[in-house]
DNA sequence: TGCGATTTGTACGTATGTATA
DNA sequence: GTATACATACGTACAAATCGC
């Protein structure tokens, strides 16, 4: 998995489309908490804003559900 | 108009809720543009991302809609 | 009970790119 | 060509909620 960094696909949106993918095919499953933000921070080598952003967009399809204190969850 | 700062309402939740009061009693009247980022910054003192979720919330609850390059405009 | 680690929330500042007028 | 305005992205700091010990 690599990101298009000159692309005109923001970063963000790059990182919720392999988020939303990993959804799709199980690798992150119902009701399961996905990786933390820092830990997306590394795996993208992005920074936390942008990571949130990602899951912001997931969270607007309805795709996931954050808690605070606990984690993002994927919408079962 | 002041902004709570310690209170548990959040500051750009707060000037959603000024901006979009704003819109409805008309001092931003529809179809208009409302201030720029940059003045929104200077009048509540607040960051530019601050303001800009602000906005973000109006977009959210249908009242305006960003142009890039031209601006926020109230929804007609 | 309390403390500390983890995780998300809020907010700041800054830089650069792109579109419009 | 310049100025204005929004979009993206970075970094940083501190607050608040949760959980395990």
């Amino acid at each position: 998995m690599t990101l298009d960094l000159d692309g005109p696909e923001p970063l963000y949106a790059q990182i919720a489309a392999v988020l939303a993918a990993r959804i799709a095919d199980g690798t992150y499953p119902a009701r399961r908490r996905i990786p933390s933000e820092t830990e997306l921070t590394e795996e993208f080598d992005v920074s936390r804003p942008t990571v949130r952003q990602a899951i912001q967009v997931l969270r607007d399809r309805g795709l996931a559900e954050t808690v605070r204190g606990k984690g993002t969850y994927v919408t079962g």
